[in-house]
Parts: structure tokens; C-alpha cells; sequence
DNA sequence: TAACTCATGTAAAAAGTTACATGATTGG
DNA sequence: CCAATCATGTAACTTTTTACATGAGTTA
């Protein structure tokens, strides 16, 4: 259940109402754990029933704000030293590059090099949040860089792999019709 | 529907049945698309009512050996040249990284070199696959190793991330500490 | 003949997506 | 006063996971 460690994670931080950690799932978050707002509300709803978060204060528009109760600080610390994280991995467009072979040459050729620009834009847009997003000089700041950085490396090396791998597959196209 | 496109990916190089490519789905497409066993005896059947794969054979111990049909074919080129990949990412490893600001430096430090020796393992695995894995020289072969390349970056990126991140949490330990 | 691998299936629950629905408040 | 934003909720559906269930053929 690790949208509902994620919640806690950022009630950690201090209190916010659903709609407030609904942003943070639209532009950090987005990264790493993207999460649709039905699923959200639902899950704090539930979270609130266990006693991990308790609405502390409302505000207009029936804003609910949610803190995280000592229980709730408990089950995030359990969760990140206690448990292994799921390192399973999907990703459709690597699905995708299994099955090239069935495309002709110059289908092939085209779809890395989409992979490749989608990479790139990608890499910028991690470059623009480091050096434009509003940071502050704060631990949980520090560890938002740190995981920015992973996503830099990780564009970078996606934009070089794909590169060379549009070379490799242009390669052999011409070996076999040379 | 990508489990659907990937078993109509693998059917589409030979027939198969069920157990047959959940091998596949244990071993290289775990990497890039898992699915369990249950999932993908009922989508067989999905499929099969959809006129995209059909029985072509029955084996011994009620195995049904699937084939591609023309349709089949027809849908695979269509998802891979006329829509995009959903590029939305996931990790759960990485989504912890966030909230290491709430463990002690010493339990935040052990976090990351877990992760840079699990990329390792990773790393080795990959490595494994490439240098004893049975190639043959086919185009469907040839695809998986460039998959399997991007795998080894990626872990590599991994573990260089890991050792950085580790070290830049000591830093700031040190140094907010002497 | 016992253990192992092959081989398929289903039921129930959890997680995630899409779509609909409503209304308050604020800024121009 | 109109558009945008704030703010929450629910229903239906799809996808994925976990667990149970069964039995045929193969090998030591």
C-alpha cells in the first residue's frame, strides 16, 4: 500500500487537505507515484478510520485538513525501516522495443528515435525543476533533490541508450540490404 | 492493454501456450512487464474470444497451444505505430527516498546502501543474462539484448546514484554535526 | 511410488483509472 | 457576474495480486 504511505509521508511534513497533496501528486510525486484524485480521497478516508491521520482543521469550501497522529508516524517509520520495498518495474515503452522486430526497419528506426527526443524532453524538464522550482533550504528540499538527481541520471541514460540503440537497429538495416 | 500486447508480441515469433509464455513472463518480461499466472490464463481467453489468438493445437495434460491470428497480427502493428506508450513510471524505492528526512541519518544512510547494493545485484543479474544466456541470432533476439541493454545502464545509473546519494546524506551529517 | 514439473483454471480482494457530479469562493 | 480555481465525493470499470484448486505426465 504505498499510496498510503506516500500520504503519510507528506503529512509528515505538516498537515494538508486532500487537495493540497493532490498537487504535490501532479508535479513531484507525479515521478515517482502517480496517484488520480478518486483514489486519493478514498484512501484518506480510510487512513482517517485507522487513526493513522485525523482531520484537525476545516476551512471554506468544506476543506478538510489532515495531520498525521503519532500512530500514523509510526506506521511510516515501520513501512521504511521494517519492510523491503517492491522493486518490480513496469514500462511500456521498453515492453514495446521487445517487439520491433515485427515492424519494418524504418518503423523501428522511428520509434527510438521518438523514445529518444520523449527522454530529452523529459531530462529538460527535470533540468528546469532543479534549477527554476522554488527550493528551500529544508531536509525534506534536501531529499526531493536527491531523488530530482536519480531522475536526471535516469533521463540521461534513457536518451543515450536509446540513441545508440536507434544506431545499432540503422546498423544492421544496412549490413543487410548493403 | 499492454499484457495483452506483449502476449500478442510473443505469439507473434511462434505459437505457445499458456505455461509457455509465463516462463517468458518469469524471466526476461519480468523486467519490464510482470504478470502472474492467473492473469494471463484468463486474458488468453479474453483474446482468443476476441479472434486475436486461437487454439492450434492440444497437447498432453490439456495443454492448448495458441497461435496469432491475422487479426492479431493487424492489432500488435497498430499499437505499436499508431498509439503512444503510457510513460507514467512507478517505484516504490524511489518513492521512499522522499521521506528519508524523517529517519535518523544513521537509518537514512542504510536505506541508500541497500538500494546501491540491491542496483548491484541487479547489475550482476544483467550481466549474468547477457554473457551466458542462450543467443541466437534472430531478429526477436536481437531486440531483447538491446532491451537487456538498456536493463544494464539503467542498473548501472542505479547503483552510481545510490553510492552519490549515500554519500551526500554523510556529508550533511558530518557536517551539521561537527 | 513419491516427488517434481507441466498445465490450466477460478474466486475474491486490492489497487488504479475513468467518468460523473456538485458546489463554494475568489479574482478580474 | 463570469470564469477560474478550490474542494470533495462517488460509481463503474479495468487491472493486478493473492490464494485456492485440480489433475496429468515424468523421473529417480
Amino acid at each position: 500500500m504505498s499510496l498510503r504511505h506516500a500520504l503519510l509521508g507528506m503529512l509528515a511534513e505538516h498537515p494538508a487537505s486532500g487537495y493540497d497533496l493532490l498537487k504535490r501528486f501532479n508535479t513531484s510525486l507525479a515521478h515517482v507515484w502517480p496517484a488520480k484524485q478518486s483514489q486519493l480521497y478514498g484512501e484518506l478516508g480510510r487512513m482517517a478510520e485507522a487513526g493513522l491521520i485525523a482531520v484537525t482543521d476545516t476551512g471554506a469550501r468544506n476543506r478538510k485538513e489532515y495531520s498525521i497522529t503519532p500512530e500514523g508516524r509510526d506506521e511510516l517509520h515501520r513501512w521504511l525501516t521494517q519492510t523491503k520495498p517492491d522493486r518490480s518495474f513496469r514500462s511500456e515503452s521498453l515492453l514495446r522495443v521487445f517487439f520491433l522486430w515485427t515492424l519494418s526497419p524504418e518503423e523501428a528506426a522511428a520509434y527510438l528515435e521518438e523514445f529518444a527526443e520523449e527522454a530529452a524532453r523529459h531530462l529538460a524538464a527535470f533540468e528546469a525543476i532543479r534549477d527554476h522550482a522554488p527550493w528551500r533550504d529544508t531536509e525534506p528540499d534536501r531529499y526531493a533533490r536527491i531523488t530530482l538527481e536519480h531522475g536526471l541520471r535516469d533521463a540521461r541514460t534513457a536518451v543515450e541508450w536509446a540513441r545508440w540503440a536507434g544506431a545499432e537497429v540503422g546498423a544492421a538495416h544496412t549490413a543487410a540490404t548493403a
